[in-house]
DNA sequence: GAGGATGGCGTATGCCGAGT
DNA sequence: ACTCGGCATACGCCATCCTC
């Protein structure tokens, strides 16, 4: 405002001209073929080599600021710009096991551990598999040798599985009958993609609710993360939130990698968290 | 007191399912 | 088409605990 810039190159030139750091490698497109050939220049991997980082994609933007404002944005991105990724990078590896785990809401989640792969920088030893639904499309068994990439770069995905390395000796994934955890009845509700352990006393749920009740979004108790909530629980220490109000010093005193220090500053966490506002509560 | 180990937490993401 | 909640991953930094 009060400059006459109207384009994101423009935008991007001035900057560069105040002395600012900008990307060398932008560039203005005249038509959208134009855009396309950027993207394969960069995709090419010679290319991507003269750069002193690592890119996954290039961001594509409408240069014209006017456009940019009537386009606006959604709640989590701008409707005026995208990134285009390039195909990530994906490896074979085994599916060891398949586990369940169940969440807050008692939600049966299936978890493949892997044989431990280095993809796109880092080592990935698990990956969700959301739904028995998802397990069975991709016909994703145990001992299986699949397809993994990270998609976006971060989160471990499971592509599919390949048939044709399997010796015989791979297990079909079946969602348990019975939940986990507490060995109650599990229900999937007609017209639903989730498996549920509804029993409200569930240890696995318990302890899950307590993290979210201490967590960030709730009430944000500083030191009361998940392996110090999974101690307090184990310890006979805490069952409801209520029981967090309750604890001693000497209660804390006695848990593993509890000292002094790390006591009172629990403490004190849990009594500030008092004073949270109303709607923190009814989340926690 | 040094140095290693551990947990918390922020950062950086994405998929799925249900509802609007 | 979009929002939102739920669930998931890894990595790096920092404070603190534990051991020697």
């Amino acid at each position: 405002t009060g400059l006459a810039i109207h384009t994101q190159g423009a935008a991007l030139e001035y900057l560069h001209r105040l002395g600012l750091r900008t990307n060398p490698h932008s560039k203005v497109c005249g038509d959208f073929s134009e855009v396309l050939d950027f993207v394969r220049l960069w995709q090419e991997k010679d290319q991507r080599k003269s750069l002193p980082y690592d890119i996954d994609g290039v961001v594509v933007k409408v240069n014209e600021l006017p456009a940019q404002r009537d386009l606006g944005t959604t709640a989590r991105s701008p409707r005026w710009a995208i990134a285009y990724k390039f195909p990530a990078e994906q490896v074979i590896t085994k599916v060891l096991k398949i586990g369940v785990q169940v969440g807050r809401t008692g939600a049966l989640t299936p978890l493949a551990e892997l044989e431990p792969t280095l993809v796109a920088g880092s080592t990935v030893s698990r990956a969700t598999l959301h739904n028995e639904d998802i397990v069975s499309e991709r016909d994703i068994r145990i001992g299986d040798y699949v397809v993994l990439q990270k998609a976006g770069d971060v989160i471990p995905e499971i592509v599919r599985s390949l048939p044709e390395r399997r010796d015989g000796s791979e297990l079909p994934f079946q969602m348990p009958t019975d939940c986990p955890a507490c060995g109650s009845q599990v229900v999937r509700m007609p017209g639903e993609a989730v498996t549920r352990c509804v029993n409200g006393r569930c240890p696995a749920q318990r302890v899950e609710k307590l993290i979210h009740f201490a967590s960030k979004g709730a009430m944000d108790i500083e030191g009361l993360g998940p392996a110090n909530v999974m101690q307090l629980v184990e310890a006979g220490l805490v069952e409801s939130p209520v029981d967090f109000y309750r604890l001693a010093k000497e209660d804390l005193l006695s848990l593993e990698r509890f000292g002094e220090k790390s006591a009172d500053n629990l403490l004190a966490a849990i009594a500030q968290s008092k004073e949270q506002p109303l709607a923190r509560l009814l989340f926690g």
